[in-house]
DNA sequence: TGTACATCAGTGAACGCGCGTTCACTGATGTAC
DNA sequence: TGTACATCAGTGAACGCGCGTTCACTGATGTAC
């Protein structure tokens, strides 16, 4: 038994090794990973993977499950350092807390937010951990709205034909969010996205040059957008 | 003379096919195209390629320059369709270009919005071609700013270190718009993007149904949000 | 505690491919006089 | 109009690599009695 954890923890060792010597390889190949390098790396003969990943692809899923499981952490910590109270503080420590991990991680960002992997179909099981991100997203507007502090415009309507997917992601996601809010939730989530994905992949070479600044100032804004902040208060 | 340009129409004929042999390409392999398989696709021996293209690289140079020219010039016209006193209704003929030619053409769109592709680095030239959309929605705005149609938050501040860029901006784009909504503008157009990434890319599978719907609902709200329709006024 | 057997990690060769780029070359198509 | 020469498109072989995956195998590490 404890023989067997020995075992079992080399291998549970070995795992990370190739992980991680997987990861570096996505900042010079991309996604087009090499198996045989990855291999080489760890100092292992390029079969002998095969002990640890049944082929590159399912190596390739726990690269991506990993890396929404990191963002997703990153951003569950931040968030929860700010005062329950302070709604528009915690949305502002999502933006940072996305931002600044794609920052630090430039190519395991590009792997879950960038195009796909050509001729890879991402299984079922990442999306859980693909959502965890929102969830947090989603209880900032949830707490807003049972706090009764959301300031959103009253005669805003919907076109009929979204409600029922917004019910279910309301069900999800924020039961007592009114439907237009969380559309502009999803909205937000796409320009927070964006706006990383912009300032990562060079769409703001030569216009920003401040982009924390400038990525702070938009969010900010974004937070009265989504009745967070009340409008008309002047932004610090 | 003319036997010299029957020449050279064959010559930009062939230049043609083999661009068009890469751009289906892009859709099997991504941004990892084979200059071989290009070339066998096209009748001819790999070697022939380089009568035409210095390198790999620089075919992808061509590729990436005609995208941005091809949507560029989709969204040119589909805006330059609605009358001139209608800027909401440009903004979202602006909004629908981009959609429905990233809809058409999702392996160019992601070559141009997608991930970078690894170790190519997009020389200066794909900067004037990458700017054509973008020039449309800066003269909305400065067409808005001019007729004093633009609906603002005049108490609204901007952060002072992010002026110089943005002045740079207004003059490029449109001089007589308010900094704070030419930053607006940046972030509309990043949440556009966004959004048409998160449908192309799966991002909203099985969230969604009526994608065209929902985008079409956010880029309405958006043109109040930069001012172009007066808050309050019910959307259609 | 010792022994027989089973499990597992890792090897190395091989299969059957792919790639970008260079180079000397053959013919056909142009140009200049 | 005819001829000599220059330009150009395309060939085919080669260089020197790369890749994912399979397979029979060797030893070491575990397990059951």
């Amino acid at each position: 038994m404890t023989a067997a954890s020995i075992r079992a923890k080399a291998r549970a060792q070995m795992i990370k090794e190739i992980k991680s010597a997987a990861r570096s390889h996505l900042a010079t190949e991309g996604a087009n990973l090499s198996l045989r390098a990855v291999a080489r790396d760890v100092g292992l003969v390029s079969s002998a993977v095969y002990r640890y990943f049944p082929s590159r692809d399912d190596l390739l899923t726990e690269l991506i499950m990993d890396a929404f499981n990191d963002i997703g952490a990153a951003v569950e910590t931040t968030e929860a350092a700010v005062e329950r109270a302070d709604l528009t503080g915690r949305w502002m420590a999502v933006c940072h807390g996305v931002r600044d991990w794609a920052i630090a991680k430039p190519h395991e960002y590009a792997l879950i937010y960038g195009s796909p992997v050509p001729g890879y179909r991402a299984p079922q099981e990442t999306v859980p951990p693909a959502t965890r991100s929102v969830v947090v997203l989603g209880r900032i507007l949830q707490d807003a709205a049972t706090a009764g502090t959301l300031h959103g415009n009253p005669q805003e309507v919907m076109p009929e034909e979204l409600r029922a997917d917004l019910d279910v992601i309301r069900d999800l996601l924020g039961p007592d969010v009114p439907a237009a809010v969380m559309a502009a939730g999803i909205s937000a989530w796409a320009q927070l996205i964006g706006l990383v994905s912009f300032e990562l992949f060079g769409h703001l070479n030569n216009t920003i040059t401040d982009t924390r600044l400038f990525f702070d100032h938009q969010m900010r804004r974004k937070a009265t957008a989504i009745g967070l902040t009340a409008p008309g208060v002047p932004m610090s």
